[in-house]
DNA sequence: ATACTTACGCCGATCAGCGAACAAAGTCTG
DNA sequence: CAGACTTTGTTCGCTGATCGGCGTAAGTAT
């Protein structure tokens, strides 16, 4: 069922998004009794869930205590694995980062080697950060696959042999490990990150293959069988001739992935095997180069122009490697999606480059991690219990 | 804020649901006291919405009390306006049709003309079905643009002479008005009659034009601009002769809707200028005319193939004018999206026609109605008051 | 008939939340 | 600088919602 409104985790709610700082905030913005959101701050402040601070500025009477997030006793991890690496981020429950590491590791390996990779990472981060390993509340976890989001186990992903069913969270005992397609988490820290209050919002990661984490309502949009977003073999126009893996032609990502992209330079005479080649060649002022990722940006613009009609979101995030020269990309992309989407659609329409970076999946892991442990379910779960 | 869960409004969905018909079901799901649920019927009955009917089946005790909505003192309306016709229906709380009426009526004649036409069909069919105007609770509406549903306020209608910006629901004083795109409750009337427990499904409607109705979480999805599902315009491959009144060409619509299949049934000789004709051609047995409509339903399934792999629905509904020919349009369909989208998308991935025929949106609409007076805010506030 | 089962209303006990009164801790003003 | 004023936060008795036990109603099984 619902949470009753006002109920702890609302409480604790408003006071981790910065609606309020105060008591007296909460009063207002619950419409509770200040007596009772006493006694539910008492009670969040005796789990180690929320602190008073100094007291703040007084606008003209006795100067309110301040409240924020217990942060000392709470740590989270957003992990990354990647086809050839893994990136980890411990973070307190504010989202700031305590630790990171990032290593080569190769997912082929298997998931016992890489799972106990991970396992003795988080040690040593938390070591680093000075937090005991109870400390470790909940590990947020990017794959690069397709996932059942509800028990954690992938679902027949392409570039993860051996993982194929396998239960993630199972290796973490004790600890609530949620498990999703880095595709998603990257959108869903975009979208925390860099707009918060867009309701509908497209995280497209162009990388060596392309794919789209959907937020929907504010909240991640996994699908049905949790294999939304898989725009990377949606058809597009022309490039009949251009074979994919997956056995169909003209896929996206067959034309305008970073692999298709390398290989089309290494054709017209441009040594490149990797989306990596392709930014480096483009960075050295490589006019080819420069020319094909454009030519990429206006066909992943084709396919988003469609989505964009169908969808209506308000945001549409670039990231992934191709994007660290996004200048050129996103002038493909937004080329396109003005020509060929609905004016009503484009109007209020925002495409921009990631801000997140490479950590972008480890940091958008490590707020899934803490919106679950910080959702008013668990906590009103916590205070009760 | 949410409701409190077991909240008279939180009783009574179960009620309509059917999830619950006694009391002793309503105490079991909620978890409330017996005694609890008790007072909150009482008060349920006592505003007439919910009524006590002959007792039920002995389990080997004192046979309960059956509940079930109070249907008699509350009517909905279900309004299709399109481009040419006015179709409502006159319906009872649980969705039963109370009577209804269908008239030709030019959409372009603006928005008095056609709200004042609505307003006197509405006092007929409440006469017909014996129930004071008062009685009339909702009015859902469905109209062949878009809308800015919170307002009601039609959107730079490309077919709506004159209701840009118009505020419909002024024109009913006294009852709560919806609008919406016709498409959107054309799925949400789909949805919640064939395929009520599924999560994500699709609404397509080939008519004149082609359009989609999105539904995710069970709710329907509108987009930031309340233009999402216009797929008409989304652009399909080859087909670059085809110009399309949008300005662009190759345009879904401009090559598989039902007037650019006339327009190519004309070209080869064989007359026809709507969609209707195109069905009554292919009903005829015409071999172009059922060639042209499973080509259309192959270029249709190419642009869903790649909506499949980006929403991940688990069923796709054909609706619309075209779809009286479902076979074939389905048949080309189905070809395109198993080729083309991906296996884990298709897996369990129902396309089937729509089954509720001319009247879809105006049964969607009347549902649409009916939804929001019974949702448990709605209910809480007219206990509460 | 009698025991048993299930349904439901009544009623005192309980508990969460409210608001008034009070205490604390600052600013403003003569 | 003292006292008035403002705002914050706590204490505590009150109220109303909910609970759960008991009694009654209304059936079935023996």
């Amino acid at each position: 069922m619902t949470p009753a409104p006002g109920s702890p985790g609302d409480v604790l709610t408003l006071i981790s998004a910065g609606s309020a700082t105060t008591r007296s905030d909460l009063a207002r913005l619950t419409g509770l009794a200040r007596s009772t959101i006493s006694q539910r701050v008492d009670a969040l402040i005796e789990r180690r869930l929320v602190e008073e601070t100094e007291s703040g500025e007084s606008t003209g009477g006795r100067p309110p205590r301040q409240l924020r997030l217990h942060t000392e006793e709470h740590a989270f991890a957003g992990v990354d694995l990647g086809a050839t690496h893994c990136r980890i981020v411990l973070m307190d429950m504010t989202g700031v980062v305590l630790a990171q590491c990032e290593d080569p590791l190769l997912i082929g390996e298997g998931p016992e080697k890489v799972l106990a990779h991970v396992d003795g990472r988080l040690d040593r981060l938390l070591a680093v950060a000075g937090r005991p390993r109870a400390a470790l509340r909940v590990i947020g976890m990017g794959v690069p696959g397709p996932v059942e989001f509800a028990t954690g186990r992938p679902n027949n992903p392409p570039i993860m042999p051996g993982w194929n069913d396998y239960p993630i969270p199972d290796s973490f005992p004790g600890v609530a490990v949620l498990v999703d397609n880095d595709v998603n988490v990257m959108a869903l820290g975009e979208h925390r990150n860099a707009f918060p209050t867009a309701r509908h919002l497209l995280f497209v990661k162009v990388g060596t293959g392309i794919g789209c984490g959907i937020v929907a309502e504010g909240r991640l949009h996994r699908g049905a069988q949790g294999s939304a977003g898989d725009i990377g073999h949606i058809r597009v126009n022309g490039h009949e001739e251009s074979g994919c893996r997956c056995g169909n032609s003209a896929c996206l990502e067959a034309v305008a992935g970073g692999a298709a992209v390398a290989r089309r330079l290494t054709e017209l005479g441009v040594p490149a095997e990797t989306g990596a080649d392709v930014v480096a060649l483009v960075q050295a002022g490589d006019t080819q180069a420069l020319r094909l990722v454009r030519e990429a940006g206006r066909l992943i613009g084709e396919v988003l122009a469609g989505l964009v009609n169908f969808f209506n979101p308000e945001a549409i995030v670039i990231g992934g490697a191709l994007s660290r020269v996004h200048e050129h990309l996103l002038a493909g992309v937004r080329e396109t999606i003005y020509r060929r989407s609905l004016p009503l659609a484009t109007h209020h329409l925002s495409i921009v480059p990631s801000r997140m970076g490479v950590d972008a999946a480890a940091l958008g892991a490590g707020i899934l991690a803490i919106e679950h442990y910080l959702s008013p379910d668990n906590i009103n779960k916590i205070v009760n219990a």
